[in-house]
DNA sequence: TAACTATATAACCATTTAGTTATATAATCA
DNA sequence: TGATTATATAACTAAATGGTTATATAGTTA
């Protein structure tokens, strides 16, 4: 954290809100092999229509993905790639703590028993 | 993301909902330096007792910090490395962001005024 | 053991927000 | 222009959550 004014907390707060739901996920996970429209970004996740509206409005403000009305329809495009950058480092991280979890309970459960029939 | 499982999602989420508060925030904020007790996070953020040791709970079952008793005190200290780190990109994309923004402004207002003015 | 201090928890309130349903807007086509 | 389709918005409900106050717990000291 470079900066620490209450100010700057309150965006990074805010960024990780943004982050913080599922459903936004998913419909950024969809977005990773290139920009789609609502529909087909309705298909793909089975989100209801107005809810999918108001996360790609949430995302949108956030400065995460654009938005581009093409005829009928409106294209979204992730335009910030850090948000799948901090989003596999945090996957990483989680496997990482689970893999030490195991590890650890791998450790109290061989002591005294077989620990090569763990694995 | 490595997984796109929803269960991955799931887990993801949750870690950015616990980054997603101001006030969790400033307790890893004070917490970078090194460890320190609940009294001396208190005085330092000025946060409430009850309140701080309920960010602390969640900070601790995120495994973003370790608690440790140390007789009267309680000890916690940042275990997780990544979450600053994380912070740290988030803040650099959202100076980045506003930079962009503020040059696109000054482009526009450019147009046909004294544009080294601004500079 | 009693008093004191540090921390955690319970109960509560107010606010926020995800999802749904219904409606509005805007572009296309007949 | 009217009908149709795609997307956005408004209104509402239920659930989650941050902050506060009061209380409980646990370690320390007299």
């Amino acid at each position: 954290m470079a900066d620490l004014s209450p100010r700057m907390l309150a965006n990074v707060a805010d960024y990780f809100k943004v982050l913080s739901e599922v459903s936004r996920l998913q419909i950024l996970c969809e977005l990773r092999t290139g920009g789609k429209n609502v529909s087909e970004i309705m298909q793909a996740t089975g989100m209801g229509q107005a809810n999918l509206s108001k996360h790609l409005k949430v995302l949108t403000q956030a400065g995460i993905v654009s938005r581009q009305p093409r005829g009928v329809n409106v294209f979204y495009e992730i335009t910030d790639p850090v948000c799948l950058e901090i989003c596999e480092i945090v996957c990483q991280q989680l496997i990482a703590q689970i893999s030490q979890q195991y590890q650890q309970w791998q450790g109290i459960h061989s002591l005294g028993e077989a620990p090569q029939k763990a694995l």
